[in-house]
DNA sequence: GAGGTCTGAGCAATCGATTTCTGGATGAAC
DNA sequence: GTTCATCCAGAAATCGATTGCTCAGACCTC
């Protein structure tokens, strides 16, 4: 690969100048400048960026975080990220730590090792990578999920309301003992879901916890089913986890919405396809990224200012499995 | 942040030592290992990767291009792509071109300014991209789709005999009429089904190409379902399409598999609870990642090698859509 | 005890760009 | 004709790590 000096060689400049010339400032002589775009296309030149990050100690790189890339969820969000980063001229290094704190902490050490211009991250509740970053002096966005005792910026849905109209609607649909599949205790999304649940619930609170995947909504659907009273309504706390309960439902022939009433959070692919197609919370994902994006564009030009927390809300899907 | 030599400072030794501590030389007395690696402790230095880097002239990153992020397809894969990656050290960056040209371009040029150490990539048909990758000294592997004329390492499904294989399920089961709902010209697996289905078909082809989205297939099935002289079954050349055709038909109330057999190529999550589940050709996805990640690992290792190609084979899966 | 080997640490060069500083050439002003 | 400002290009320092080379001192051998 030839360096800035074959190109000055080749142009019969100094390296000053071709860096001057590729970088627009104006000072250059316009013969030199077409001299040196001559010599830069003839060698097939192109700028090595990893020297040009450590002389300006910066580079243009985000690092996205996130807990499971298989979730529709997420690759949703990182699009809106993705929209916001080329624009602003970055590009995204997309992190999956699959809930897995110790990867989630690797990826930390990675972003700042790598001195990336940026994190944006959904916490899968690793205490020790949330401190490694407000620690540092890389600009953070926290999204979808806040960073465990974290100030920095935030984009979140209202979780709890959104929970409390899922519990409100099936109440509503005539449910009377209605369950909750819930997710990971101290992951931000899992507790304010469970709690909006609990707050919104009439009678005892039924709560089985689980992992967010789909066995895992599938396990916690048939430990329901085998209870001695089982519920005549369940809420479940993410996508992933309602396909794995309406799965477990479907292959016992528990009629849904008959036997069993069901809403979801997060909104699932083709839902409307899916039988019975489930009523699902839902957030506005894309949006939930640009917003992130925007926040740490921001962040990055200010690195002072207070940090902002945005909510956007949650909405309401009504769709078969909870028509009774 | 702190750098080695502030490192070296507050251990009394050289930033030699340091660097020699920190990657693991043997030529070091304990004591100072000691030394130095409290001092490191103390300060919190985290080696500039960056530096590194320029001095070593590699990264341990690996580029990852491919044309859909919303596709489950690409992300299932990414998953056996990332798997090896961190098993060897390296970390994974994720690239979505959008099946679009120009941003291939672009992500292209990327990866080989940061001096990556590697580009795994899913070729939305940029000869362009193909040709600055192959001229270019970086190491290289095709997955799922060929580099359009680049002679490098290669993994792929046998698509032409999947797409047979799917022809001639819908035969068996007494169609008739079978059309094809195509994938965009230039994309290796899009011309390559087609070819399949072309190669399967008994009677005239009926063919409609367009561009591997959920929309395109619904668009494509609605002409298919308004042309003069309706087909009795189609054979949807991916999944997003096949998402697309299955929503169009029950949109119109066509009955499947009665009035319209169909069977999709490449497998769609849940695909057991969409109505009515759909009949597809699946691939090794996880597999075929991990395969490609391998290669990578291997030209690495030794860059003058002879390209290999790897084909794995790709299954039907039947179910309702076709079962008439 | 002299000469030779071996061990281990530091000096300094290096990766390839950016950027500050310096100085030569030119032109304007007095 | 001299002085001074202006403009532009090159020389050289710099970013922070790695690594080849050198050399001091310990240890061995005969």
């Amino acid at each position: 690969m030839p360096t800035i000096y074959d190109v000055a060689r080749e142009a019969g400049v100094s390296a000053a100048t071709v860096s001057r010339v590729l970088n627009g400032a104006r000072t250059v002589d316009p013969a030199m400048v077409a001299r040196v775009l001559t010599a830069v296309r003839e060698l097939g030149y192109r700028p090595n960026a990893v020297a040009r990050n450590l002389r300006r100690s910066r580079t243009t790189l985000w690092a996205v975080i996130i807990s499971d890339i298989g979730n529709p969820f997420f690759t949703a969000m990182v699009r809106g990220i993705e929209d916001v980063a080329q624009q602003e001229g970055y590009s995204v290094v997309l992190c999956n730590s699959d809930e897995n704190p110790v990867k989630e902490e690797t990826y930390v050490a990675a972003a700042l090792s790598e001195q990336m211009a940026g994190v944006i991250i959904s916490s899968s509740g690793s205490v020790k990578a949330a401190k490694t970053l407000i620690e540092s002096p890389i600009p953070v966005v926290a999204v979808d999920r806040e960073l465990p005792r974290g100030d920095v910026d935030t984009v979140v849905v209202d979780n709890e309301a959104g929970a409390r109209t899922a519990v409100e609607h099936l109440r509503a649909a005539g449910y009377r003992r209605i369950a909750c599949i819930a997710g990971p205790e101290g992951v931000s999304t899992a507790d304010l879901r469970l709690r909006g649940y609990t707050a919104a619930v009439s009678t005892p609170p039924v709560i089985v916890r689980t992992d967010f995947r789909e066995q895992g909504g599938y396990d916690a659907m048939a430990a329901l089913l085998s209870s001695p009273e089982p519920p005549d309504a369940v809420f479940v706390a993410n996508n992933l986890m309602t396909v794995g309960a309406l799965r477990c439902l479907t292959e016992r022939g528990v009629d849904v919405p008959g036997q069993m009433g069901l809403v979801g959070f997060d909104e699932i692919p083709w839902a409307d396809l899916v039988h019975p197609s489930p009523t699902t919370v839902t957030q506005p994902t894309y949006e939930l990224g640009r917003m992130a994006a925007r926040l740490l564009v921001d962040r990055i030009a200010t690195p002072a200012a207070k940090p902002a927390t945005i909510v956007l809300p949650a909405e309401l899907h009504p769709r078969r499995s909870s028509a009774r």
